[in-house]
DNA sequence: GAGAATTCCAACCGCAACGTTGTAGATGGG
DNA sequence: CCCATCTACAACGTTGCGGTTGGAATTCTC
């Protein structure tokens, strides 16, 4: 049989996200990753280096995937209520990406990626900046910080899950209450973002 | 000398949780907690019992703290603006909590002190609800989900640090800048929580 | 003031984790 | 067809962790 080790690299960093979101980089250990993809512990060495560098190779893998999925932001922000919310429903569907956020984020390491990433988010900003002076959006909050806390409204839920269950007495696997929830996230943005008057669609 | 063991209780508490809140129950080690600590690891067993129990410890004494500091939520929400001001103020200089409180999330171990802090975010909902049903606070949004999105306001700065830093271009320790992220947290749950046209100072 | 009880600590145990090494099989150019 | 090269793996070495234990020093109790 021929190797396929294009497909082995793949088996191993798709074992590694789904360990690295569920325990964290200090809680996944590299024989469990290889254990579930079923390969030998050593490849990951081979492949990936060590630990950090393969946590950081999962990450941008994940974030890359979002891009892809979500698409660029629309071109102008009159359904930014919308396009959060297709935000929100893919981290609650795959939360892998915001518990590596958060790991990224409480380790303190070093930051995957980093040129990339500042440059799209700077480009998203600039995006903000646009609709503001577009009048698409209000200018009341700068846009990089509303770019920032828009992300937060959509990732919060699945970062304390804990509290949410607590607040809402809901479990997480709750249809019609990630529905409500979905709707809240969309109607904050809009007070958020959108200029006082718009969305008036109750 | 005497025995100080109410001392060395809390000398041992605090290091705990500086290493909890720096390295996460997973890369935090007990011999280290001993060792910031200047007192043998096998205090830590007498006194607190395991790592969980400790973690939990350390976890529910930073709520108390924090809830002792920005005292009961003010009897009405006319400012709710400011008192999430200086929640935001507390959380950056005191990152711990929020820290602790993440990790408890990625954990998804069991909830420290369950009851109580679902009894004390029950108690907000229910103050949230009576503020909008005098119309201090807009009914756009539940109250459960809006008390959390609130915490979330004002926690989301500490909790993606990284983010923050790549969106805004700052030091996380730029006075100036922290200055502009309270401002925007204010002014963001003025949007979210007050009624159109109230807080029209700008 | 003697002995029970408690605080404190150094040393230890079992175990699991990271990363490496030595080797068996597969591939491909000359 | 041969040998350098690559993939793959089992087993190992070392380190460091959570938790325990035996015993010395100190305080309390009667």
């Amino acid at each position: 049989m021929a190797w396929d080790t294009e497909g082995t690299r793949r088996r191993l960093k798709e074992a590694a996200t789904v360990e690295f979101a569920e325990h964290g980089p200090d809680g996944t250990t590299m024989a469990r990753i290889a254990e579930r993809a079923g390969i030998n512990k050593e490849r990951l060495y081979k492949y990936f280096g060590d630990k950090q560098a393969l946590f950081e190779t999962v990450l941008t893998d994940e974030l890359k995937k979002l891009a892809e999925t979500l698409g660029p932001p629309p071109g102008d922000f009159e359904n930014i209520g919308e396009f959060v919310g297709r935000n929100f429903d893919y981290h609650v569907a795959h939360p892998h990406l915001v518990r590596l956020l958060l790991w990224e984020g409480l380790a303190g390491g070093p930051v995957a990626d980093e040129a990339q990433r500042s440059a799209f988010y700077q480009d998203k900003t600039r995006a903000y900046a646009a609709a503001q002076r577009a009048g698409i959006l209000d200018d009341d909050l700068d846009p990089d910080h509303l770019a920032f806390m828009v992300i937060g409204l959509s990732a919060w839920w699945v970062s304390t899950p804990q509290l949410a269950r607590m607040l809402t007495g809901a479990d997480d696997d709750d249809a019609t209450e990630h529905a409500r929830r979905r709707a809240s996230v969309v109607r904050a943005v809009q007070r958020l973002a959108r200029p006082p008057g718009a969305d008036r669609a109750r």
